[in-house]
DNA sequence: ATAAAAGTGTGATTTTTATCACATTTTTCA
DNA sequence: TGAAAAATGTGATAAAAATCACACTTTTAT
């Protein structure tokens, strides 16, 4: 459920381990193959295990009793997630999907510890890690939470431009495809609520639509909608 | 943003960090009376240290532009609370304020880096400790997100059970007295929407009001409202 | 002990969001 | 490339939640 950006070359805007734990982590792990659309691990699994994923795009989802899904989180080449705590051993409480072909690296909680344990300088780089997916998780909680949906489908937009956003002529251009649906399940609302509101943010010429991708023409009238803090950019992400 | 109880004789569903971890700590805080009503650390303020509540209560609240106000957290005596970031200057984006007189333990960032620096081991039982509040922070997330504002409520009188509640009769005491506002200032609904959730739940016998203090009588019908998972006592806690 | 302040309860109304139903567009893949 | 599947758009309606207004109750502090 946390995540961080291990490859130096992409997702700048991220924290990033330094070259000594990098390596001393990729001599832990090792390769696990993914096809797209299956699953890295259900919930209920034993969470004993890091995923850092080498090539691909991961989401974790979370189904409820009445057949609904909701998107935890999105994760993508060069992020790191998964639990640490074997002291209660934790099983996931989520799944993890594969959304493309995924090449993953694997650690095992048990080998990290020994590492962690070893090397207390990359013990508290891991633990300012932790604390930053901390903030990233507080402040989503808080922009979910306290503007009702449209604030929260606009904080969503904002921080879908600071993960995969370009910039483009008058705008950004969102460099991942996201379905009406998938935003609701992030964000905890109806499809068909998505689309309404999306379509109005496009008649106010704040957002624009071209060949499936979605442009941020106006961010700082989304950010007004959500009453953005303008917080640092490794904690505005998805 | 993040607590943990130390004290061994209190909130015992909580995690505990060893007796070793425990005094080395204590070695390396130093003491701070606040009075009830004042502030512990302002939004803007460095965020450099952690905070151990030897006595008393502290609330996380957030202010927003339109002078409404939102609670983020809740800490009690034998909570750790703060962030560990130092490695990138971090402000707290909240205010901290004593809502009784309190005696806290500060630990500056870099003499808690040093300790952890130092010792492997204590390091990684921190590690565990931050996954474990990412994980307590991921669930709020959820319960607040994805069953509407009744969901909220009810999650959050479940958590309050958990972190408060004492057995009674035919049901749970909050021994912590709450106004309806603030359960709105923490789930993102208004006074008057508590209220009236409130008071339908009390019509349907599911909770109970005396003297000032909430009770549960009916906690299924509350995990059946937020779609509860049942997650383990050291996550489902406020 | 009592007046002022803070908090609660509730009706009436509006706004937001979900639900259902179905036409239209886009994507997928055989 | 064309049929099937998936996703989008939108109207009508219902349910959830916010807003405003004000009476009533409890708490606080002198």
């Amino acid at each position: 459920m946390t995540a961080i950006t291990l490859d130096r070359n992409i997702n700048q805007n991220t924290f990033h381990l330094s070259d000594k734990t990098l390596t001393a982590l990729t001599e832990i792990m090792y390769e696990q193959h993914v096809e797209a659309g299956t699953y890295l691990f259900w919930e209920g699994d034993t969470a004993d295990k890091l995923f850092y994923i080498k090539e691909g795009n991961v989401k974790l989802i979370k189904g409820t009793s009445d057949g609904k899904e909701y998107i935890l989180n999105m994760f993508d080449k060069g992020d790191l997630f998964g639990e640490l705590s074997s002291f209660m051993n934790i099983n996931y409480s989520y799944n993890a999907m594969a959304l493309t072909d995924c090449v993953i690296g694997v650690i095992q909680q048990k080998d990290l510890e020994i590492l962690l344990w070893q090397h207390g300088e990359i013990a508290v780089e891991f633990l300012k890690w932790t604390s930053l997916l901390n903030q990233i998780t507080q402040s989503k909680l808080r922009d979910l939470t306290f503007h009702g949906k449209l604030g929260a489908l606009c904080s969503t937009l904002i921080r879908m431009a600071n993960s995969y956003g370009e910039k483009h002529d008058n705008g950004i251009r969102i460099t991942k495809k996201v379905k009406n649906g998938e935003l609701g399940e992030y964000i905890g609302a109806t499809r068909e609520s998505v689309n309404r509101m999306l379509s109005d943010l496009r008649g106010k010429e704040i957002l624009g639509q071209e060949k499936g991708f979605l442009y941020i023409y106006d961010i700082d009238a989304l950010k007004d909608i959500c009453h953005c803090e303008n917080c640092p950019l490794e904690i505005c992400r998805m």
